[in-house]
RNA sequence: GGGAGCUUAGCUCAGUUGGUUUAGAGCAUCUGCCUUACAAGCAGAGGGUCACAGGUUCGACUCCUGUAGUUCCCACCA
């Protein structure tokens, strides 16, 4: 059968990911091996495959497979989020397109149509990853709506609320106008616009012609000011202590207070107050007991408090208010300003910092153990840069905004009674009877109960994930969670360490009394390679499935692998996958050469032949010590270089070159096993990379059991001791072949001309290495001469040993000279450089012995090449 | 406004307690090759006063200080 000269990727790597599957290969039970967990970062439910999601799964999928050889239980276990503020989103605009409007629904309509959704659209990312090659244990798939895991939300929440921990009130949150709900601090994003600061001037009651000047961004919100505020050593304001101003427009009288917060240099030193709408003046209203007048409406339009412009929507109203406030004499000028102001993180909505009733988790208490964890590295974090990050959010943490006002969600386990009061509970019957017993005097029914209309912020679940998945918080004691928890790693992104990594360590401890992962892998950001931020917007990410297409799974892989380093963006560009593509063709093609050999079992094992397989063992060990290490610090990109540079450099471009039969030449029995043996290997140390490819050779190099996959063989483990020396003497004999190869390419000689090569040296040969060279450099005959022999042809030194090729008629003398002169001069500033540093007394002195020898052979050396080069000069001058 | 990180070849990055032959890799570049596994390839070559300025030291890419540029995080400046 003849085999394609290019590998192709798509037929094969559906048919292993299916065989995969068909043998539960991915599916994990507790057992008496070790065990290696991974949870996913759930996915919204809702989302689709992007290049983030590719390299975070790709590192999940490596550090698995590995695991998984490594004779490790491995789990890992996908699932989704259920996403409140996006989801809901997403299905009120699908509602939208069949012009339903969600105000014309009732609670369970809406949740009916959204349910039937997630189920028709859900969980296409989960899908999408198997493309990938994920070795997800898809029997374990969890959502953060099943059943169980909604359980375990409410049990959390009703357990914080009996300790105290969660409580309910007004306060002034982020509101966001669009998805009509608050979201936490974390949610809002601030971004730096151009906008405009106006100055507008209030008279003061009582003093006509007398007026006092304040600058705001939000003139809008003129029409709910209960107060103007000066610094109270502010000179320029002393006089209208005890006086009061009128509002613009409304005439509403205020007082003028004076409080240190305001900042003299800015603007004129006078802010207006309107506490119902920015956080600082609600906090200078609560105190200065200023009254407080929301002129908004929850859509963000005005409300009837406003007075003027009513149900306009606020930045309509921002333009709309100039020339009513022009008109009335009270706009001074207008100047450019660049100001920072929040947008919603999930819908891009500019917040409205808003008044409203909310519930809040206490962190206080939370914060501290999560916080010790991850000092003292009971918690890794790679790199651990982001340990600082961490540490000053957990000590100035701000109390959990929990509740949203969503449908699409965990629905606050709380109930309302007749008389304001509300219990907490599991569910109604429980609430009922709490209340009940409460209150005997209120005779309630369960008619009488309601329950709060409010959901929970997404990640009030996402926050139990380690556990929830286990079934840890129903049942603490099971046997899942005893085994796989805690987990061994979490791969994510930097940016959601607040929201859901320090949560998970502060849930771990509350439930768990311990961590929830051992080490935490934070990701870069992919970019593209102008540094942008990939993104819808700008059109710059790739479709990963059109990739993977077009790369094959491994290609991308090795792509995004290959370039990225634990917490350094990833400039990603499709040259990356196209090296990945190449890397496959050169496993492929180096099948291809072995595969079409045959054997004659009659032929003994040739003397290069035996020497290159002694020393690509010893490489191979070589490398597998490189890669643990890069394991143990999650380098996984040094890791899958040294991999690489070993199969391309040493085992293609060197040892299959040596070992190679002349055409349609048969090779011996003993080198092929060989070679299928160390071809195999290297299979088993690129799986967890490149997964598809590596099953595939794996299979065809030898003939496999039904049920065998290169999944859960052994990996290869580094033997300890490796034999430097045959590393160091190979190392030189490839160095000898490179310059034979040189003077070839320098003098035109072509690779079919067999040549002579003169080793002037006392040393004895080493006839393998000898062979070696004799096959790569086609070499016909070397012959070991004395060191001050006289040997004509083009040279070279090595380690101070000469060599020299004689060739008639094509040594240019010339040339040759220039060459040396080159080399002599590099020799002698090295050589310069090392005397001045031995010349100095202070060196000698006081720097260890250890390095002082090592300049004196340096010296020694750097003579001896000098000698040896100024004696060639000499013959040929 | 605070805090943290980064700055090494054209690009992306290594450089592990300051000394390992006057800095390494991959990609890109250049030269020569369709050599019977692979042109998605082979063989060879070139390319860096380690951001800048001081300091500590016998010795600095490595430690300290400052400057510039850059990235990220946090913060209520109207």
């Amino acid at each position: 059968m003849e085999l394609a000269t290019k590998y192709n990727p798509q037929e094969v790597e559906d048919k292993w990911y299916q065989y995969w599957m068909e043998h539960k290969f991915f599916h994990s039970e507790p057992d008496g091996r070790p065990a290696y967990t991974i949870v996913i970062p759930p996915p919204n439910v809702t989302g689709i495959l992007h290049m983030g999601h590719m390299l975070n799964n790709t590192i999940q999928d490596i550090l698995i497979r590995r695991a998984r050889k490594m004779g490790f239980n491995a789990v890992w276990v996908p699932g989704t989020d259920h996403a409140s503020i996006a989801t809901e989103a997403k299905v009120v605009n699908m509602l939208k397109e069949k012009g339903i409007d969600k105000k014309d629904l009732t609670r369970e309509e809406f949740l009916k149509y959204a349910w039937e959704w997630k189920e028709k659209h859900g969980g296409i990312i989960l899908k999408q990853l198997r493309k990938l090659g994920a070795s997800c244990d898809w029997d374990r798939t969890k959502f953060t709506m099943d059943e169980e895991l909604s359980e375990a939300v409410i049990d959390v929440f009703v357990d914080l609320y009996n300790k105290g921990l969660i409580y309910r009130g007004v306060r002034m949150v982020n509101w966001d106008p669009k998805a009509l709900t608050a979201v936490s601090d974390e949610e809002v994003i601030y971004k730096e616009l151009q906008s405009k600061l106006y100055y507008v001037r209030y008279q003061i009651e009582g003093e006509p012609g007398e007026y006092i000047t304040i600058a705001t961004t939000r003139p809008e919100t003129i029409l709910g000011d209960t107060a103007i505020c000066m610094h109270p050593e502010d000179e320029r304001y002393a006089k209208y202590k005890g006086k009061r101003a009128i509002v613009p427009l409304v005439n509403r009288s205020i007082p003028l207070i004076y409080d240190e917060y305001v900042e003299r240099e800015f603007g004129t030193g006078a802010l207006k107050i309107t506490p119902a709408h920015d956080i600082n003046d609600y906090n200078l209203g609560i105190k200065h007991h200023l009254e407080t007048i929301n002129i908004f409406n929850d859509n963000g339009t005005l409300s009837e408090a406003a007075q003027f412009l009513v149900g306009m929507d606020r930045f309509e109203a921002r333009k709309a208010i100039i020339p009513l406030l022009e008109e009335a004499g009270s706009l001074v000028k207008i100047e450019d300003y660049t100001n920072k102001v929040g947008f919603s993180e999930r819908t891009n909505e500019v917040i409205e910092p808003k008044l409203s009733l909310q519930w809040f988790c206490k962190m206080d208490s939370l914060a501290k153990p999560a916080l010790e964890a991850v000092m003292k590295d009971d918690i890794r974090f790679y790199p651990d840069k982001f340990k600082n990050t961490y540490s000053h959010w957990m000590e100035n943490v701000k109390d959990w905004c929990i509740s949203r006002q969503l449908w699409w969600g965990h629905r606050i386990p709380a109930w309302h009674l007749p008389n304001h009061e509300f219990v907490v509970a599991h569910n109604a019957e429980e609430a009922l009877q709490i209340a009940q017993e409460k209150y005997p005097d209120l005779n309630l029914t369960a008619a009488d109960l309601k329950q709060d209309e409010d959901v929970m912020d997404t990640w009030f679940s996402s926050w139990l994930w380690p556990l929830s998945v286990f079934d840890g918080i129903r049942h603490p004691d099971n046997p899942e969670i005893n085994y796989y928890y805690p987990t061994s790693a979490l791969i994510t992104a930097p940016d959601i360490i607040f929201f859901w990594v320090a949560r998970m360590i502060m849930a771990g401890f509350e439930w768990r009394g311990t961590i929830p992962f051992k080490d935490v892998y934070f990701t870069g950001t992919v970019r593209d390679k102008l540094h942008r931020k990939m993104s819808k917007q700008l059109g710059n990410s790739p479709d990963p499935i059109l990739l993977m297409e077009q790369y094959g799974a491994d290609g991308v892989r090795f792509g995004m692998m290959l370039s990225s380093p634990a917490g350094n963006d990833l400039l990603f560009d499709e040259s990356l996958c196209e090296q990945g593509r190449n890397f496959s063709n050169k496993l492929w093609n180096a099948f291809r050469l072995v595969k079409g050999w045959t054997i004659d079992p009659t032929l003994s094992q040739p003397l290069h032949s035996a020497t290159a397989v002694l020393w690509m063992r010893e490489r191979i060990q070589e490398v597998l010590v490189k890669v643990e290490e890069s394991f143990e610090d999650y380098r996984l990109s040094e890791a899958l270089m040294a991999i690489y540079k070993l199969i391309w450099d040493d085992f293609c471009s060197c040892f299959l070159e040596v070992v190679k039969a002349a055409y349609l030449q048969p090779v011996d029995q003993k080198t092929y096993d060989e070679i299928i043996n160390l071809f195999e290997t290297l299979m088993e140390i690129l799986h967890p990379f490149m997964p598809f490819i590596t099953e595939e050779l794996w299979h065809e190099l030898r003939e496999r059991p039904a049920d065998a996959s290169i999944m859960v063989t052994p990996m290869p483990k580094a033997t300890g001791a490796v034999n430097q020396q045959l590393l160091d003497d190979f190392a030189n004999a490839r160095e000898v072949i490179e310059q034979v190869r040189r003077i070839r390419s320098e003098k035109n000689i072509a690779n079919k001309q067999a040549l002579t090569l003169h080793v002037l040296s006392a040393k004895a040969a080493d006839e393998g290495l000898d062979a070696v060279v004799r096959k790569l450099a086609n070499v016909e005959q070397i012959c070991h001469v004395a060191p001050d022999a006289e040997v004509n042809g083009a040279s070279f030194i090595l380690q101070n040993v000469k060599y020299a090729v004689p060739l008639t008629g094509l040594v240019d003398a010339a040339e040759e000279i220039k060459k040396l002169e080159a080399d002599l001069k590099y020799a002698e500033g090295f050589l310069q450089g090392v005397m001045k540093k031995l010349s100095n007394e202070n060196f000698v002195n006081n720097a260890p012995q250890k390095v002082v020898d090592m300049e004196r052979k340096k010296q020694a050396d750097a003579e001896e090449k000098i000698r040896l080069i100024k004696e060639q000069l000499s013959k040929l001058q």
